[in-house]
DNA sequence: TTACAATTGCAATTATGTTGCAAAAATACC
DNA sequence: GGTATTTTTGCAACATAATTGCAATTGTAA
């Protein structure tokens, strides 16, 4: 059994073509894909419906996290901490190239704490960065 | 003149129907606001594609801010200090409600300053975050 | 290998946001 | 004030993003 399936397996999900090619395709790119992106990718071979329902159970599940974003467009990216689903706690940081537009995370670095106002619970943090990437300043 | 009318003027706005009842409820509600809320409350009165004209408009001239949110949904707050177009950068902290829904900014809270990885450039920085608001926690 | 449950593809629908253009309104100028 | 100029509005059409229902197909447990 490959890795690929195994991860399929212990986040509750079939084993089917086009979890196993989407999820490939996100463990070898490593930066955040829109839906648009998959679509284009896997035109005719998978409906577009099919696509947004991947997605989506990877999202359920814990395989994936939406990363917050004001363009409008949902941004996908891999979860690195292998919680099983909705257990994980999403203390992101994400960087946006102004440049080239990709997302990527960087785990890395950790959100540091804050002392929210009375009464206030915080249950998830997302950072969302922008700027120029080290690839876009070379 | 009044105080509407004013900040109207200061951000090179024209003064309009549309525009002076969409910055007034922005200045009574405090909370963010998506298009849909105005859309709803302004149904018949102003036209759909105003209202987003008017929250572009408020946009570009430093009016409001757009506050990013896994959603999909646009939604805008007003901006606190009272910058020009376009001249204010948006360090802020969102707070948004799990219980509520509601989203809004924590002024007193600054963004604590991050060590990139090397040749990575910061603009801006947005951080949301999630979990319960005093309201609903009382 | 069969039986049941989950997933897929397709068509239709809803939600969100944009564009072009003529009519109306706001401001500038006298 | 009145009139010229510029901006804004409303409407219709379009574009894009996402969801729903349902029958056919596929995956998996027994």
């Amino acid at each position: 059994m490959n890795l690929i399936n195994n991860t399929l397996k212990h986040h509750n999900l079939r084993i089917t073509k086009v979890r196993v090619e989407i999820l490939s395709l996100f463990q070898t790119h490593k930066k955040a894909l829109t839906h648009a992106d998959l679509e284009a990718k896997y035109d005719k071979k998978f409906d577009r419906v099919t696509i947004y329902r991947t997605l989506s159970s990877f999202l359920e599940n814990g395989l994936l996290h939406k990363i917050p974003d004001d363009s409008g467009v949902a941004k996908y990216a891999l979860c690195h901490h292998e919680g099983t689903a909705h257990t994980h706690d999403d203390h992101h940081v994400h960087f946006k190239c102004k440049q080239c537009e990709k997302i990527e995370c960087l785990h890395t670095l950790e959100i540091p704490k804050l002392q929210l106002p009375k009464k206030y619970k915080m249950e998830n943090a997302n950072l969302l960065i922008d700027g120029i990437c080290a690839t876009c300043n070379e």
